[in-house]
DNA sequence: AAGTCGGGGAC
DNA sequence: GTCCCAGACTT
């Protein structure tokens, strides 16, 4: 889709002024800006909206403050720091790439796009938003808000997540990008797309670019962007058998690939009958305490969590692997919890202080 | 091109 | 219950 010069020129002066009036300036990797902080930023706002973003930024700079501190940390206390944000291979290629900024750029983040999209866990878009954000480096993004925005005012048919609309998006969001005030423009198209076009509440009336919305003068707002095709999720149970010795319970290092990785969790199975072979092959025999089942929601798939707890008379050394850990419920150890995990310690810790 | 990867906010 | 959010990466 071709736009012409003066349709973009109009649209972006409208959408600067409008940020200079009413965009957001004073979040916490707006003040006092650097690559560093807004890189950590646009990582955490990552599929994660900006109210649950801020907490955690916050906790996260104050233990990290610069580049170097984040790099020479263990994972573990990186991926501590992002326990209940989601999507936790954030957290690792984070922490890798604080490595690599250290040992190849001497601790100065990039400034070339082709090096900065080279990084793990950094696409087009986040180099994009870093290096416009914080440097004033003209390159369009693409958002979740700036694909609204886009997919409104031009009525671009089909589902973003399709490879095709995706495609023509980047193309018009290129377009549409101006040469100057690009810092303005960029952070102005996405406290726009969060704001006044926002998914279902959005309001059209004091929008800047309302006389030359194609889905408003259509009247087809609502309709734009399309959504997603509906899916079943499917449905899928386990076992979680919480081992515990004195004030300890014991926990595995999950695999990097797959859900959770790098968190620590509970010894997971498929069914009753595999986690009964491991007791077995353990030689354990004190008494299994079945909990109230919960469900756990994912974005693809549902899980009923099973829990099982054992409380141990000695201390099996037969299963102290390598990835394994006594976590102490009093110490708390700093490393990576999933969510369920997190909600069985703290309800396991309130029954026995109910008890007690 | 389609699946995988979390958790929570808003409805 | 629903949808989807300042996306990237793997297959």
């Amino acid at each position: 889709m071709e736009i012409k010069n003066s349709l973009a020129t109009w649209f972006s002066e409208q959408v600067v002024a409008w940020y200079e009036c009413y965009g957001r300036k004073t979040l916490p990797w707006q003040l006092a800006k650097t690559p560093y902080k807004v890189w950590v930023s646009e990582i955490m706002l990552q599929q994660t909206q900006v109210a649950t973003v801020i907490p955690y930024f916050e906790r996260f700079m104050a233990r990290f403050p610069t580049v170097e501190e984040l790099a020479c940390a263990p994972e573990d206390e990186v991926l501590h720091h992002w326990t209940g944000l989601g999507y936790y291979a954030r957290a690792r290629n984070l922490h890798k790439t604080a490595k690599l900024i250290v040992d190849n750029y001497g601790g100065q983040f990039p400034t070339n796009i082709d090096d900065v999209i080279a990084l793990p866990g950094i696409g087009r878009s986040t180099a994009g938003a870093i290096l416009s954000l914080s440097l004033q480096q003209h390159h369009p993004i693409l958002d979740g808000n700036v694909k609204r925005v886009l997919a409104r005012f031009f009525m671009v048919e089909g589902w973003y997540g399709n490879k095709a609309v995706e495609n023509t998006l980047w193309r018009l969001s290129e377009q549409i990008t101006p040469a100057n005030n690009v810092t303005q423009f960029n952070q102005a198209m996405m406290d726009l797309g969060s704001s006044l076009c926002s998914r279902s509440q959005f309001d059209c009336d004091p929008c800047p670019l309302n006389t030359s919305c194609g889905a408003y003068q259509n009247q087809l707002v609502k309709q734009f962007p399309h959504s997603k095709p509906k899916k079943e999720v499917p449905l899928k149970s386990c076992y979680m058998l919480i081992l515990k010795y004195q004030q300890s319970v014991l926990m595995e290092r999950r695999p990097n690939a797959g859900i959770w990785g790098g968190l620590h969790c509970f010894f997971e199975f498929e069914s009753e009958e595999l986690m009964q072979a491991y007791l077995a092959q353990h030689q354990i025999n004190d008494s299994v305490v079945y909990q109230d089942s919960f469900t756990h929601v994912f974005s693809h798939f549902k899980l009923t969590i099973n829990p099982v707890v054992v409380e141990l008379n000695k201390q099996p050394l037969s299963i102290n692997d390598a990835g394994q850990l006594w976590y102490n419920l009093t110490l708390q150890p700093k490393v990576g919890l999933a969510t369920p995990t997190k909600k069985l310690i703290k309800d396991f810790i309130k029954a026995k202080t109910v008890l007690e």
